[in-house]
DNA sequence: CCTACCGATCGGTAGG
DNA sequence: CCTACCGATCGGTAGG
């Protein structure tokens, strides 16, 4: 027994060796709960399915996170994190709006669609299990999130590639962007990047492109 | 004891007084079951909540459903043929395309968000726990429902109105249609046919509308 | 991390 | 529909 500690070790305490194999397992779990959570949703999982996709005895678990919540809410926050960091590390300053939109939009189904085998996709949806102080801090997140997002699509607009940059549009537009995880799948035509770019071509809404170079 | 009969009584049966009850019951489990599943999930709902939201004993929704997956498909099956009947229920022939279009999105934003207290949502999340047969047939009422749709768009693109109507823009449509559930607030400012407006705004790409009529 | 265990709850049933 | 009940399972803990 030792681990268990949420609010995280002292300061640049140099790893032992258990302390690595700790934090893996610790990271088995929250990989493993989090695709079972996409599957199944967060009540329809037990704590013994996680276990045993992590090769645990039923109680295991518990020695590396305090509760079911905590586990969930390891795995939404480091993929909100994840996402977030992704987006900016893009630099605005350095490309053409469109060129900026693309990336976004780019590097976030490349993260959501993706990553270590598919667990980002939870968060979409199982967020909303969270509660108090760790449901806020998730909701935090997710305001930085979408405040990123609405100034790409202000300089969108300014750029004259789209009509709006309201609030509404960049929630219809995240929306269709999310939408991705409920029918993408990893063995289809299209790959992440391509359905980027049809996304971001879906969104423009320049006059030259009004004339059809889309038929079917 | 008596129901519990999912196949349905025989034709043009007469209801008896008690049958009325029995439908009436029946009707009640089915709404207040759809409302906490939307709430909490549908694993995450109780019979013995749903029983209590009817002011009924632990064990008796039994006597109306055989089990909670039944109640849950009554639910999914009930709510999506209604958005479907709605939508089969505006004639394509009797106005132009972008009126037509307008129609439907204002029909289903308005099922979707505002009937029965706001049970409909459910749909959107909770259908997947749903398995074997009855999750086949759910499923053939959803590719009705998007044949729809996409022959809507065909028509809306042959007007000249969109630049795209191939099955990738029509699901980032829908998915921003049906992620209205996820931020739509009844006391919010906006109404189902305000926001059936601007979903169509935001989906139109008419040369003229560039100029902006839209700031912010 | 495993073993062994607990109290609570859950979906569902019998019998009227 | 209620009463009374059952077997199974669940999140979580103690103790090493």
């Amino acid at each position: 027994m030792a681990p268990n500690h949420e609010p995280v070790e002292g300061h640049m305490a140099r790893p032992k060796r258990e302390d690595i194999n700790d934090v893996n397992r610790r990271n088995d779990l929250v990989i493993a709960a989090a695709m079972l959570f996409k599957e199944r949703g967060y009540h329809g999982t037990t704590m013994r399915d996680i276990a045993r996709a992590t090769n645990m005895q039923a109680g295991s678990p518990f020695y590396h996170f305090a509760s079911k919540q905590d586990l969930l809410f390891a795995g939404v926050e480091e993929s909100l994190l994840g996402c977030l960091a992704d987006l900016e590390a893009i630099d605005p300053q350095a490309m053409p709006a469109l060129g900026y939109f693309r990336a976004l939009v780019r590097a976030h189904l490349q993260r959501l669609l993706e990553t270590q085998g598919g667990m980002v996709p939870m968060v979409v949806d199982e967020w909303r299990y969270l509660e108090g102080a760790q449901l806020e801090v998730v909701l935090a997140i997710r305001r930085r999130f979408e405040a990123l997002w609405q100034d790409a699509f202000v300089r969108l607009k300014d750029a004259g590639h789209t009509k709006r940059s309201d609030p509404m549009a960049c929630r219809f537009f995240l929306s269709a962007l999310h939408g991705t995880v409920r029918w993408y799948r990893p063995d289809g035509p299209l790959s992440p990047a391509e359905i980027a770019d049809e996304l971001v071509d879906y969104t423009l809404c320049s006059a030259a492109d009004v004339e059809d170079h889309y038929s079917r």
